[in-house]
RNA sequence: GGUGGGGUAGCGAAGCGGUCAAACGCAUCAGACUGUAAAUCUGACGACUUCGGUCUUCGAAGGUUCGAAUCCUUCCCCCACCA
């Protein structure tokens, strides 16, 4: 096996940023770029870890906070640790918890050493900082570890977002020193807001600190879409060419293409699942919503032309059927599609930065797609 | 045949003289969802509308009243129990 944290890049785009690589981890090679589907709570919902494999995908994610919540990441450690407690034999990347002390805001207060925060399951008192997220992703025994990180709201003043870059940084020395599972990966998270010399100078200072990849944090977090690509750029420019970089939360399939021509690698995003399991379908023209009334007695699929399961064997009509009655399966092979779209997709990419015209795929997808399309 | 209860918007169900085009739930329709407190949330839901309103509704028909889904009369249905 190949020692975990190489990144091997295959081919670079003459066009633009995009490179194919692969990333090798305890639990395997992952190839890039990559979609990671989320599951949070240790499964990625509806689907067992057969589907997920079965739809190709190598690498999911796990979260830090919600784990330790519940079931308590002691008892996965006493249970053989995350991939053999949820059966998953591929990679597992966990997030840092950071994340939840942006979006559980109200319910957390953040000190020098960490957050402080009431848990959303019962309302007790928790504290985790970067000690305590590195201890728990270490007893989680996932193969890549996020830096427990402050993500930075938007809109945010720009001395709360320099604060925030500083306590990051801070933390983040605190995370490399921290004890690691074997063969666990450390990737450290560029925050700075809307501040391009923020995100430079946090990207430059992680460097040095030195990790086995990078991300970029503190996007899609409410801001406006145009402010996304220029987050990345400005991170991504002071990223080392020859190590991983990983876009956070961006999932929409434009902003993918978009993102990886300017040189990321890897993405997650809960969309594909939880808007399958809010009744909408992910297509290569854009989301649609599957629930509206006139896919009554449509006997197309959901995605004409897909080959996954659910197109395969199902009418629109059918999981429209399925979804308005609430009924399980329905969320099950919509998430199905829609993550075989996000799989397939990203497959497509790496083939097209392999033979040089990942610039007229990515022009060629992007004609035809929008956010919403009215009919797919 | 007798006694009691009841008929409200697609369904269920509040209201019981004015603040009622009528609570609430469901169904329906539409929208949102980006490191998952999300199988969630938001809005619409009598008809028209120049979006300010206008018009027709609460089993049916009459009546009382300034004013009725709400009170009275008759009729038509439904349910329960008793014969």
């Amino acid at each position: 096996m190949t020692q975990p944290g190489t990144f091997e890049v295959h081919h670079r785009d003459p066009d633009s940023h995009a490179r194919v690589a692969t990333l090798h981890t305890a639990h395997g090679p992952v190839e890039t770029p990559v979609f990671m589907p989320v599951g949070t709570q240790a499964t990625v919902k509806s689907l067992t870890p057969e589907d997920v494999s079965g739809l190709g995908y190598p690498i999911i994610l796990g979260n830090t906070y919600h784990l330790n919540e519940r079931p308590g990441s002691d008892l996965i450690e006493r249970m053989g640790g995350l991939h053999r407690f949820m059966h998953w034999d591929g990679a597992i990347l966990t997030d840092s918890g950071g994340f939840q002390v942006w979006s559980l805001a109200e319910l957390n207060q953040i000190t020098e050493e960490g957050v402080t925060f009431k848990s959303h399951l019962d309302g007790s008192k928790q504290f985790m900082g970067p000690v305590e997220s590195m201890r728990i992703q270490k007893e989680l025994g996932s193969d890549i570890a996020m830096l427990f990180d402050e993500c930075i709201p938007y809109p945010a003043e720009r001395e709360y977002a320099e604060n925030a870059v500083d306590r990051t940084l801070r933390w983040a020395e605190v995370c490399k020193e921290q004890p690691r599972a074997e063969g666990q990966l450390q990737f450290a998270i560029v925050q700075g807001g809307e501040f391009g010399d923020l995100r430079e100078r946090c990207a430059k200072s992680l460097v040095d600190i030195g990790f086995e990849g990078y991300a970029i944090g503190g996007v899609s977090v409410g801001e406006p879409d145009e402010l996304i690509l220029p987050g990345v750029e400005a991170s991504v420019s002071h990223l080392p060419e020859n190590q991983p970089r990983y876009l956070m939360g961006v999932g929409m399939l434009d902003q993918m293409l978009e993102a990886v021509a300017r040189g990321v690698d890897m993405f997650d995003c809960v969309l594909p699942t939880r808007i399958a399991r809010n009744g909408s379908a992910v297509t290569r023209k854009g989301r649609y919503s599957v629930r509206n009334a006139r896919w009554k007695e449509d006997p197309r699929p959901v995605e004409e032309g897909c080959t996954c399961e659910c197109c395969r064997n199902y009418s629109r009509a059918y999981i429209r059927h399925l979804i308005n009655c609430g009924e399980m399966l329905g969320y099950r092979l919509l998430s199905i599609h829609n993550l075989h779209v996000m799989g397939t997709v990203m497959a497509e990419a790496r083939q097209a930065i392999q033979e040089n015209r990942f610039t007229e795929y990515r022009r060629n997808f992007l004609a035809t797609y929008s956010k919403t399309h009215p009919d797919p």
